[in-house]
RNA sequence: GCAGGUGUAGCUCAGUUGGUUAGAGCGCUGGUCUGUGGAACCAGAGGUCGGUGGUUCAAGUCCACCCACCUGUACCA
């Protein structure tokens, strides 16, 4: 009857398991990211900008223009409904929320406009996950609301260049790419895809100049054209849909970028290109005005003294984000990242932002402009860390006061709360003192930096030992030359009187620098 | 979503033309070891072979479907 009962009747073991595109965090990733942050709030304070936050979940039509699809309700955002049924989204930008914010407030004493405030925290994506790609992650953000000038947009691609530095990206590591939307809005009306009817090709016009930096410009000509098969050739991989623009219409869309195909892409040296020819074509003042902004910000920030190895006009940026009306900006790493196997790795954009005029005064009546920046905190620390410019090492760990004598427990504490008195992290051994060795193996795995041990001999001397066990690390790994050991030896562990205990544990963590 | 690839212990991987009880290294736990971590030796735990179904006397191995992950691509308000 019953032929593998041991198996059936197993208790069927929950699996642990974490979502995808989620990620767990430990000392030493909380440690980078704090370090990240604290650095880029003091660089967003010294710009003037003042802290406000926001939750993470709003009504879903304060974040977009979309409510909830019937059939997916999660695409993109992740939604839920309120008991009263109305619809809720963690927030996947920190510019939308602010944007509800400030309308609240606008005419009130709580802000006076110009409104400057920057804030950070964990913003949600209901995306595929990839590399530097999470449905989970850190955006930390700037914003100026009620100044329509363009010199508020030049600031934020400063603020942007300055902050890279400050977290260590050194110059010509990183370029702050700018572009105008209104630029390729022009450009687009001028081949007559404007008006609502074209709304959707428009959309793939601008994806498709998106991506230039990845596909080049065959790339690009193929999916304005009659689309693109991703195999690199015809029939191989996916097809992907073209805008079916006609000859001449990527003609004029290519030449804003390049003067001819086997030019080099003028439009993305920082020069800014004013292709010539028919000037009269409706759209075109737009896309001048686009041009001129360009130009302005272009001097501002060369006057500033930023030069154009930091921050760079390129007519290929778009950014995803359909709210954005004037100018885009873009951060991007310049180096190669690879990971573990070798394998080169995009990590794509690691800060981001632009002017969007239109997105405080959904709320309101009149016209509110509004221009800001945000970086991906958690793309940026992950691309550092692939490049192991981030320690993955934990932060030191306590000091260690391990049990010698069981019966001596209360006098072990005292010593731990004395160090802790004089703020020195110290814990006591809390495993089974039985092994001594086994709590020099706790101290080891924690990363002490020394133990403290008082067994009988001590005691009955009125002395404690420290063992120094970072010395004590360096000295096992070192070749022995005798006379050089048995120095480092001497000074791996030494006794003091008890009541020389914390001077004495505080003067070897000065000696390794920690604080 | 689409295309391709990969799934065997916590990790990295072996596993023959289908053939007994699925292995190694590292890691982990314990011991040698109530006077000292990173060494050595010994022992142990840990696997629904990604899942389900099928072919077969017999499936980790062959077939179908599904799932997960990786790469590319698409989408990304």
């Amino acid at each position: 009857m019953t032929d593998k009962p041991a198996k059936s009747n197993k208790p069927q073991k929950l699996k642990a398991r974490l979502p995808r595109g989620l990620a767990d965090r430990g000392p030493a990733e909380i440690a980078a990211t704090r370090d990240m942050v604290e650095k880029i709030r003091l660089q967003f304070e010294r710009y003037g900008f003042e802290p406000v936050e926001t939750p993470a979940i709003e009504y879903t039509d304060a974040l977009g223009k979309f409510l909830p699809d019937q059939d997916r309700p999660n695409e993109g955002v992740f939604s839920f409904q309120d008991d009263d049924e109305q619809w809720l989204s963690l927030r996947y930008d920190l510019t939308a929320p602010l944007a509800r914010y400030v309308a609240e407030r606008i005419g009130t004493e709580h802000i006076t406009l110009p409104y400057r405030s920057y804030r950070f925290g964990w913003v949600f994506r209901n995306e595929k996950p990839g590399p530097g790609r999470f449905r989970q992650f850190m955006q930390f953000d700037a914003d100026t609301v009620g100044a329509p000038t363009i010199a508020a947009d030049a600031e934020m691609c400063m603020l942007a260049a300055d902050t890279m530095e400050v977290l260590g990206i050194p110059r010509g590591s990183y370029v702050v790419k700018v572009n105008n939307r209104k630029v390729l809005d022009g450009l687009m009306e001028g081949i007559g895809i404007g008006g609502e009817e074209n709304a959707k090709r428009r959309l793939m016009v601008l994806r498709a100049i998106d991506k230039l930096d990845r596909l080049g410009v065959t790339g690009v000509r193929q999916l304005l054209g009659s689309g693109r098969w991703d195999g690199g050739e015809p029939g191989k991989g996916d097809f992907t849909a073209g805008a079916l623009l006609s000859d001449e219409q990527i003609g004029l869309v290519l030449r804003q970028l390049t003067p001819a195909d086997d030019e080099p892409l003028l439009g993305v040296s920082g020069e800014i290109w004013y292709p010539d020819g028919d000037t009269n074509k409706p759209g075109w003042d737009l896309r001048n005005t686009g041009l001129d902004e360009l130009q302005q910000i272009e001097s501002l920030v060369a006057t500033a003294g930023y030069t154009r190895d930091r921050i760079r006009i390129d007519q290929s940026v778009v950014r995803g984000l359909e709210y954005y009306t004037g100018p885009v900006y873009e951060v991007e790493l310049t180096f190669e990242i690879s990971d573990e196997k070798g394998r080169p790795v995009r990590f794509g954009s690691v800060g981001g932002g632009g002017r969007y005029d239109g997105l405080v005064s959904r709320f309101r009546g009149e016209p509110t402009p509004a221009t800001g920046f945000s970086i991906g905190v958690s793309r940026l620390q992950a691309a550092l860390t692939a490049l192991g410019k981030i320690a993955s090492k934990p932060a030191p760990g306590p000091v260690v006061v391990t049990v010698f004598d069981r019966d001596r427990i209360a006098d072990y504490q005292r010593m731990v709360t004395n160090l802790r008195n004089a703020g020195i992290r110290a814990e006591l051994y809390l495993g089974n003192p039985k092994n001594f060795g086994n709590q020099m193996k706790y101290a080891d795995r924690r990363g002490s930096p020394c133990a403290v041990i008082q067994g009988g001999d001590e005691k009955a001397k009125g002395e404690v030992q420290i063992k120094d066990l970072i010395l004590g690390a360096e000295i096992a790994g070192l070749s022995k030359e005798r006379d050089d050991y048995l120095k480092k030896q001497a000074e791996a562990q030494f006794a003091v009187k008890e009541g020389e205990l914390v001077e004495a544990v505080r003067k070897l963590l000065a000696r390794h620098g920690i604080a």
